[in-house]
RNA sequence: GGAGAGAUGGCAGAGUGGUCGAAUGCGGCGGCUUCGAAAGCCGUUGUCUGGGCUUCCUGGACCGGGGGUUCGAAUCCCCCUCUCUCCGCCA
């Protein structure tokens, strides 16, 4: 959630910087309002409440000193009313404004790219050039075909479509993938977990998947819960509504977790091959920081993420997103994009996003500055999808026979 | 799934209608003591939010969540959620 008293404080300055995200300035203006409107009515209700809370004291001295009590009764009856009906508009008012404010995307940062779709976003650097191939290379369809690695009818037999099942050294490789990529993080000083692959609706209010966007989710019948989407949810909430020591900060973690998502308005994109799927799975970094920190902790996870790719020998360009391309909760993104020879061109495998205090306001994550209780920085990225990792590694491992060759670091995981 | 018990501050645990934002203990923080530490002693210590003459003063809300009774609710009533114990079932 964004900083209402900042929207309050400076309006030309954050509506300039929300319209950029498609946020049009009568909804800012809407918000705005409310809020005011919201302290006018609370600031109405305290003052009458106060009067009541006196005279209700009153009334117990008067009661021990026997006296008359017809009056005073009927001071605070019309006061209790009143007081009521205050009450009620203020939380009518503070519900309103708390369902559109949920609504309202991150402030993008200053260093965003200003754009109108993906094709504003910024490469920033390539690392590795893609290889050259002696024969046309296939897409990874073709090889898992073709090496039986991949079941696709069966996954659909199983569950529906999108689904799909690994067979013999593609379900090994994705073991591997995930213990391998488990193994780097931890280096870099990120604590493993393992963690409940479903969450109720206050965890992922608090990263911001909900209430906007319940129709990527699949949710659980009869209960308050989702399977996540992405191991994000759980690990940034683990601290949720907690006030951290300043000492312990920056708190790194990771997780394996499978992913799942409805994918409910790509209906038609990337329908061959496991590119996108209902279910995936991936290991996800999460760090929670000094505001002052995040930055850097956020450079050294896009630095992570690159690194693990240039050890699996997958070459790979950076790109900032634009200001349209950002995520609802990220104020900062970084896409890691792996190349396919098979489909020749570069797609995302790791995206690596700073939502500064967004999601910790959300999800109440403080931190003890001195006296004061102060937000924290809260970052995610992958590191890294593992089947796309699976499918990066097949398109650029492939021989001209079609059989695939494990890279090197991978050898001992296997 | 059946039966019962419970949910209070960082933790433990009192509080059954007003003077309770809440005893006490532990922990934390500050100080005294000490060469230093431990022990001991003294003090301090919840969250959110509004206002003000903004190192301080002051209003409101919060005792799992929601509703009700009452001038007044942590305390009484109703609903929900969750936790624990026992039994059953089960990886």
């Amino acid at each position: 959630m964004i900083d209402l008293k900042y929207l309050q404080n400076s309006f030309d300055e954050a509506s300039q910087k929300l319209k950029r995200r498609g946020v049009d300035d009568e909804t800012l203006e809407t918000l705005k309002g409310l809020f005011e409107e919201m302290k006018r009515k609370n600031a109405d209700f305290e003052a009458v409440r106060a009067e009541q809370n006196r005279l209700s004291k009153l009334f117990g001295e008067y009661k021990r000193q026997n006296r008359d009590l017809t009056e005073l009764k009927e001071r605070v009856d019309s006061l209790k009313k009143e007081a009521a009906q205050l009450h009620k508009e203020a939380k009518d008012t503070q519900e309103t404004l708390n369902t559109l404010a949920l609504s309202i995307p991150n402030f993008p940062d200053e260093r965003v790219p200003y754009g109108m779709d993906e094709e504003d976003n910024v490469e920033i650097k390539r690392i590795l050039e893609p290889g050259k191939f002696d024969f046309p290379p296939k897409e990874h369809w073709e090889l898992a075909q073709e090496n039986g690695w991949i079941d696709f009818e069966r996954g659909v037999k199983l569950a529906k479509s999108r689904f799909a099942v690994l067979r013999g050294e593609a379900a090994m490789l994705q073991r591997a993938l995930i213990n391998y990529f488990l193994d780097k993080n931890m280096q870099k000083g990120f604590v493993e977990y393992a963690l409940p692959f479903m969450s109720n609706s206050d965890m992922l209010k608090g990263t911001g998947q909900l209430p906007k966007f319940e129709d990527d989710l699949f949710k659980v019948c009869e209960e308050d819960l989702y399977l996540i989407p992405t191991a994000e949810v759980p690990l940034t909430n683990l601290f949720h509504d907690e006030i951290l020591d300043m000492d312990e900060l920056p708190l790194l973690m990771t997780a394996y977790s499978p992913c799942f998502r409805r994918e409910a308005g790509s209906a038609g994109r990337d329908t061959r091959g496991i590119i996108r799927q209902h279910q995936f799975a991936k290991v996800e970094m999460v760090a929670i920081t000094h505001p002052e920190r995040s930055d850097e902790v956020f450079d050294m996870m896009v630095q992570n993420a690159s690194e693990i790719l240039e050890e699996l020998g997958l070459p790979h360009r950076l790109v900032e997103l634009c200001s349209a391309d950002l995520g609802f909760s990220a104020a900062r993104t970084i896409d890691l994009e792996v190349w396919l020879p098979g489909q020749k061109r570069y797609r995302e495998i790791s995206s690596v996003s700073n939502t500064r205090d967004f999601q910790a306001r959300r999800a109440k994550i403080r931190f003890k500055d001195g006296k004061k209780n102060r937000l924290v920085h809260t970052l995610n990225g992958s590191a890294l999808a593992v089947g796309r990792t699976i499918v990066a590694i097949m398109e650029n491992y492939q021989r001209e026979d079609g059989s695939i060759e494990i890279p090197e670091v991978l050898e001992k995981y296997m």
